[in-house]
DNA sequence: CGAAAAGTTGATCTACATCAACGTGCGTGG
DNA sequence: CCACGCACGTTGATGTAGATCAACTTTTCG
């Protein structure tokens, strides 16, 4: 991989986390870095705690998540409140619900963050003109859909425990992948209110299974930085087995199909 | 099920599954509902208690299923089981799981069943030549994923009554859609045991479950035959809003960029 | 017709929820 | 600059939804 420069927007290549997280799964050509870099051009910056969609309601386009995180979410009408997923740099927001006039979830910021707007007519010539990002893109649908099915899963079989340790698992290895974790090191950006709520726990709870899991060695907490002291126990500890994210790279079926151009 | 000889494109409306399904979310002209019609055309009997895709290894091509149930499920090592979601006649199996080179759940057939296999080049040829009935595609796959969020709200936030009056008012309601249910009434070929492993709960506790919604007179049970007494009431007692279904139809953003042919 | 699968019910246990109280850091407004 | 309020975290005491264990009945099916 030697970085030239990218002709179609000047300069050097670029490494948005988008970037990085299409290439875990496809390694992308000039062309395709180009034009996703273009896609991603015009960002904006999105405060805390605002919904940028919400469940209900009718929204305006698909997002990217550049910086920051936030969190899909849904809410009974009692306001029992389920996490379905955390949304990291380089996540689509709301790329599906297009499809749909109204949307079933809410996402919201949890940090200050950065967002680019991507309009339907985008995704529509990625699927026209570069198959190979139409099938990353697809790709990133089907990869939250495993994540969301595997955290059925947890809520379903795993014990307070593993939930927690597999979560964690999973958040350092996606984190990596868009390199916002070193060495095991990550900033979570997340209360333990909102842990109980991905994980279908009490507050209480939450905070009693992170204390196990400091007294049991495999992570140490201080603030917002948590370092994972060994990710082997950890995912041991969670039955975490990474193979559904799907890191592995585009099934071979589609290689043959979509050689690159 | 007395289907009539289908000539490749011309004579009578063909009512499969999949084109109830489809038409919930767009009416589909002719030529497209034709195209779905030899899209399903072989199809093949799969016995019951048959895997069609198996977690953790390869296979061979996506499938619709035509007539009879599966699940999809996924087991931790232990041999902890959650079903992530029921597989209904209109559904597809694996069309997403095709992106990546192994599958990360199981779907068990239920019953005896008929599938037919939808190779990836169909796929693409659909996106191709037929928007609408891509979109439809997506459609579907977004309702999936839909699905199982609202599954994850119910393990995580519902109580064991809600979260089975909640499943059995969305069977309900999906069966109505590919005409499967009538006044409230229809087959549900689903043990306990699994009933258990889909809403994360033993198989005791959905047993007596189940007997608090028949005394509270929500259900009637008589062996594999389930009746809603009330459908509104199950709603209600569920917490279920249909809206997550989206069978409200394409949004408008859509409609206008794919204007029937 | 016999055996296995599926369903039912009571007794007991426990993982996690709920309730309650207190500590701690921090942003803001007086 | 302090203090007050508030969001967030921590910990103990107690309650309970649902798990587990065990036994039995009914249905299904080879």
């Amino acid at each position: 991989m030697a970085p030239k420069s990218c002709s179609l927007l000047g300069s050097d290549r670029k490494e948005t986390a988008l970037h990085l997280k299409l290439e875990s799964y496809v390694p992308l050509s000039e062309p395709e870095r180009a034009y996703i870099s273009q896609l991603v051009d015009r960002a904006e910056v999105v405060r805390p705690r605002i919904d940028i969609i919400h469940q209900g309601e009718q929204f305006a386009s698909a997002h990217v998540l550049l910086s920051g995180w936030a969190i899909r979410h849904k809410a009974l009408p009692d306001g029992r409140r389920q996490v379905v997923n955390f949304v990291i740099p380089g996540d689509f927001i709301g790329l599906y619900a297009h499809l749909f006039e109204i949307a079933d979830h809410t996402v919201t910021t949890l940090t200050g963050a950065t967002t680019a707007a991507v309009e339907i007519d985008r995704i529509v010539e990625i699927f026209k003109r570069f198959p190979r990002l139409a099938a990353a893109l697809a790709w990133s649908s089907a990869r939250e859909e495993s994540i969301i099915a595997e955290r059925l899963l947890s809520l379903g079989r795993r014990t307070a425990f593993e939930r927690m340790a597999h979560l964690l698992a999973e958040l350092l290895r996606r984190l990596q992948v868009v390199q916002l974790a070193y060495k095991g090191q990550f900033i979570l950006p997340v209360t333990q209110e909102t842990l109980a709520d991905a994980l279908g726990l009490s507050l209480v709870h939450v905070n009693r299974t992170l204390r196990r899991l400091r007294e049991a060695g495999l992570i140490d907490i201080d603030g917002q930085k948590l370092m994972v002291n060994d990710a082997a126990s950890l995912a041991d500890a969670g039955k975490f087995d990474e193979m559904y994210l799907h890191h592995s790279g585009l099934s071979r079926r589609l290689q043959k199909k979509l050689a690159p151009a």
